[in-house]
DNA sequence: GCAAAAGTGTTATTTATACACCCATGC
DNA sequence: GCATGGGTGTATAAATAACACTTTTGC
């Protein structure tokens, strides 16, 4: 990009740094997880933090979403960015941007924070600089258990409000979106699907009709034509994410 | 803010400005319309934009979007911000972030932008450093018509995406919370309330079952004792928004 | 009286909920 | 056989959609 007009007056903007922070969430043992990493660095040096990182000088926003996921954990993204999707290809899409003067005790950081909605991996792959990374279950980070410090201590940064937003963006989303399917292998049962939604939802559904309500709203699921039994019982058909991305009428999400 | 610790390598953060952009909505005379600056300086001298500006060093993302709105229009906010609500208050909340490296010719910016929903306003009230201000209906800025260039050229920058993402933020976002009730003056009729939601959706609902709806849902509205004839007819009696956000069950949008 | 907008009643249709019940597997 | 999860049927309740009809104003 060559500046052919003159640049900005330099006092009109002061200058910022901006990052990208990954949500990234998972259903692990019935339960929502969020990816946590082990900060290597000051400030918040040894504390639980977001994966995230600096946006590099001509990178789009969502193109460092997607750098940063690949180098902290190996995955790759379909969704809005690429769709050179591999393996485990996960959901990325833009959450929120978190600008306090104060978030940062360095320098003025802006935040363009991204959730990613991820199916079971195998082990995180921490790679980088990070010291470490696992998956927690998000009630350990932002419900109410999280304040009594037994699992974690807080998140770094404000990332503990970040997740919070990530969390209730998924909850609502796949109400009305077939996102929920994200959370899923490429072949799923109708069952599993329904235990994403219990897990990330966290109430029970009836499973007779959860299975009329997915099956019958057109778009939703594709049926392979194989089934399995990994579950017990007997056994399940095997379906794929159809094409729909909204849900029409929406899942409903039981009252409290 | 004292920098107690050392600053972070410069290399690892390449400098960006921060702008916040207005998507600011509202519903005149049947029609929705969103508010356009004309621009005074390069880039994009003398065309029309989305209003907005530069982020102080030590402002918040909603306070800089506050300020910008009551700067260009003199309008004020409740919602997420303040609550010293004046005559004529608005909603206003993020809606996305923007930071293609090349969306802007002269250097790399991050715009945040906001959402305002604001009730009909006798006239913009353009201030500072903007050519002149007014209210263009949405589709001819964003619809088919607008590419025929007969009301307006093309918005600066990636703005015609903006406004299409914050219409479209405002369109599914009536459907299920009472925002629906910021595009109307603080004392409205069922009636009122019904014709933004058809300006919004651009479509007919029935009289009848919307009334019924509106009203059967607690919370929705509450009644303030007074009634009007300004719509002409039998008197209507006059509602303000009730402390309920969240609509369920929500209002439908009719298929297409 | 007449037009216009507000508001109520009624009915058919669709959708959600709560179950009873059967099916096909592993052990 | 029996436990386990998969899947179908059905009755009831609730929400939606369509529209006839009455009310209260301005002119």
């Amino acid at each position: 990009m060559i500046p052919a007009m003159p640049p900005y007056e330099p006092s009109a903007y002061p200058p910022f740094a901006v990052t990208v922070d990954l949500v990234v969430l998972t259903v692990r043992r019935h339960a929502l997880s969020a990816l946590i990493v082990r900060r290597g660095e000051a400030p918040f040096q040894g504390r639980w933090a977001l994966p995230g990182g600096f946006v590099r000088a001509e990178e789009d926003l969502a193109e460092a979403a997607a750098r940063e996921l690949a180098e902290e954990t190996g995955l790759h993204t379909h969704g809005p960015v690429a769709d050179d999707a591999p393996a485990y290809a996960a959901h990325l899409e833009q959450l929120a941007t978190y600008g306090d003067p104060k978030r940062d005790p360095r320098m003025r950081v802006v935040s363009v924070a991204h959730l990613v909605l991820a199916p079971d991996l195998p082990a995180p792959r921490p790679g980088g600089d990070v010291g470490g990374a696992r998956w927690a279950p998000v009630e350990t980070l932002v419900g109410p258990a999280a304040d009594d410090g037994q699992e974690h201590p807080p998140l770094a940064f404000d990332h503990r409000r970040i997740l919070a937003d990530g969390v209730e963006r998924a909850r609502s989303k796949i109400e009305y979106s077939s996102l929920a399917t994200a959370f899923c292998p490429q072949e799923f049962t109708v069952g599993e699907l329904r235990r994403v939604y219990e897990a990330v939802w966290g109430v029970a559904l009836d499973p007779r009709n959860f299975h009329r309500k997915v099956t019958g709203t057109p778009g939703f699921l594709l049926p392979t034509g194989g089934t399995t039994t990994r579950q017990g019982g007997r056994p399940a058909q095997l379906f794929q994410a159809g094409g729909a991305t909204l849900l029409n009428p929406p899942m409903l999400r039981p009252e409290v």
